[in-house]
DNA sequence: GACAGTTGTGCAAACGTTTGCAGCCCCTTC
DNA sequence: GAAGGGGCTGCAAACGTTTGCACAACTGTC
């Protein structure tokens, strides 16, 4: 900020109380304020607020060599779920005086190199990452430049890495037990990308699920897509469609595919929950208001932004401490997508009734 | 980030190249590169490359009194309208070699004075503010300590400042146009607040747009929110309602106060658009998904942002140039939200046909 | 071959802090 | 009253750059 007036420095304090400007510097600095004479340091801090003294938080950064900033690396800030995560480190963050410096990084291995390195040039005492693929270069750097980190919504196979995500194989297990009660024996799913722990883990639980409840895999039930939005969700949904398999369901990999899935159904004339259930993950804002509202799992992003800025700070504090991994407990919203399964038949033609 | 190995420094390469530490810089810096022999200049960047240096923003930015760093300050990161806003900004700017700092305030001014001081001490270049009042402190400081900055989505009362927003009064009269237009004669109006720029300049399109059409304006069908919220706009709604005077249509003042109306509308058994219209402002992601699809002004929000950021760039780089207000024209987007009026009667109950 | 002009490099100060060390003063204690 | 100690404050170096200035070494010109 290009300052007109001329800027107040500690050498002014000082010369206009009449001390060196290191006494200065420790009235200031609360955890040094002790040293100096009560009556000197009232003097000096009256001085600094009529002067409108503000530190120069670069030469205090190439002194000490912390930053007070973090960096927070997310795959599309277009996605909604990414706004509260934000939000939540923000708040955190900010109240211990940090400031955090964002990057967004379109899910392109080339921008999130460029981040994690301009990060690194900017000295971040830390950094929050919600980009990482489950074996991830950044994630490997930072883990070998000993920089404290934590991950968010994605994990990692490394081990030792902190981290904050919701359960999701779980989450992809009460899906699926959420739909067989609902007597759904077909149930689809469309994956996300499995390089990505979300994608990879919501399908093991899908897995998990089916065996629980004692249905099969049908592969032909299932697309992966290579990315988790609208677009891909619809060309996975497609895909199984072209299969020519019946199902009663489609759970997908999260909300924008899901609405993908909408979008393919009704393309194809069939109406949700009517004629095929539908399930999303996230619950990204407004899904409620969707048509119909989207059965999904919650994951409560503010909180996992929160906790991660909170675990960050520990580790910034006290880099030795072993890594913690946060799981946070998911839990299922049915809302209006979801009902008991059409009357389907095994052709794969709706059956008027 | 704490670096583990030891930080290379220019004089590290000035060490291993034989040279002045001076030099180094010197063939560090595109500016100053062609001061310095090639034959050198080679020598130097080979070495810094070999041993991974990585200049000390600190440093520099202390030496030379630019941060490369802007801040961007937003009313709610929970809001989908502003990650897109963010995502154009950093886009134009981290090509520039900036880096974004954001602040989430919540819309509380002691957030944002707290947050503009940070902004300031840390010395950004410039800052881009999406929190703007019509008449704000903040502005008017920033105005004062000449800091570059330009508003984005709202503006103020001063004049002479930079900012990106669209012509929010050309689009509420295209609102009432298009209800016009469809054979809607009492068209309700749940504004926004009216110390912000939005909220105001809506809601004299809409008055212009009534007046375009030949309607005149009945202030029991008027409401006005504290917040750009979908609990404020179903409290609004629900206003009008009391009112007891029929109407046909709700125009919000933007898509959360839409999906408020939307809430309300269904709480007292009225369908949309069958019995009663309703459009927002915005065009936040996935409207097109709502029940019904809304029907919207689209304002182009990537866009807001990157033209957002290149006007500050340009302030930033030279800072006596005239300020820039620049109004993107804002399209209706027609959804399922609106359609031809119902038969209401002038009691305000239905007539049942 | 001397001179002016140009080009390339080194020198050192400065940016605004923080912090180990030294020294002063005053107080206690024997 | 002298020795010792503790509490405050000043001093100066250091963090890693950038940049005006000085100066050395060339180049070209008459």
């Amino acid at each position: 900020m290009q300052t007109h007036k001329p800027r107040i420095t500690l050498k002014d304090i000082a010369r206009n109380v009449g001390v060196h400007p290191s006494t200065v510097s420790r009235v200031l600095n609360p955890d040094t304020r002790k040293m100096v004479t009560k009556r000197i340091a009232d003097r000096v801090i009256h001085a600094s607020e009529q002067l409108g003294y503000r530190p120069n938080t670069f030469a205090q950064s190439l002194r000490t060599n912390r930053s007070y900033t973090v960096g927070v690396m997310v795959p599309d800030l277009t996605n909604p779920a990414f706004g509260p995560i934000i939000k939540g480190i923000d708040n955190v963050l900010e109240q211990s005086g940090y400031s955090v410096i964002v990057a967004n990084t379109d899910n392109v291995l080339e921008k999130e190199k460029r981040s994690v390195d301009k990060f690194h040039e900017r000295q971040v005492d830390g950094l929050i990452i919600a980009t990482a693929r489950r074996l991830d270069d950044v994630v490997i750097t930072c883990l070998e430049e000993g920089t404290p980190f934590v991950l968010v919504v994605r994990s990692t196979i490394e081990k030792g890495v902190n981290s904050v995500v919701s359960d999701e194989i779980v989450g992809g297990q009460m899906i699926v037990s959420h739909l067989a009660q609902l007597g759904h024996k077909k149930i689809a799913y469309v994956a996300g990308p499995q390089f990505l722990s979300t994608g990879f883990e919501r399908y093991q639980g899908y897995l998990q699920g089916l065996k629980n409840a004692g249905l099969e895999l049908d592969e032909d039930l299932v697309a992966i897509g290579d990315a988790f939005t609208e677009a891909e969700g619809r060309q996975a949904a497609s895909t199984i469609n072209a299969n020519k398999k019946p199902f009663t369901a489609i759970v997908a990999a999260n909300d924008l595919m899901a609405l993908g899935c909408y979008d393919e159904l009704i393309t194809k004339g069939l109406k949700c929950p009517d004629d095929v259930s539908v399930v999303g993950y996230d619950d990204m804002p407004f899904t409620r208001h969707f048509n119909p509202p989207l059965t999904t799992v919650h994951t409560p992003l503010l909180d996992v932004g929160m906790q991660a800025a909170r675990i960050l700070l520990e580790r910034i504090w006290k880099p030795e401490q072993p890594a913690r991994a946060l799981k946070l407990q998911p839990h299922l919203i049915v809302r209006g997508s979801t009902g008991i399964p059409s009357s389907y038949s095994e052709t794969g033609t709706k059956v008027t009734n």
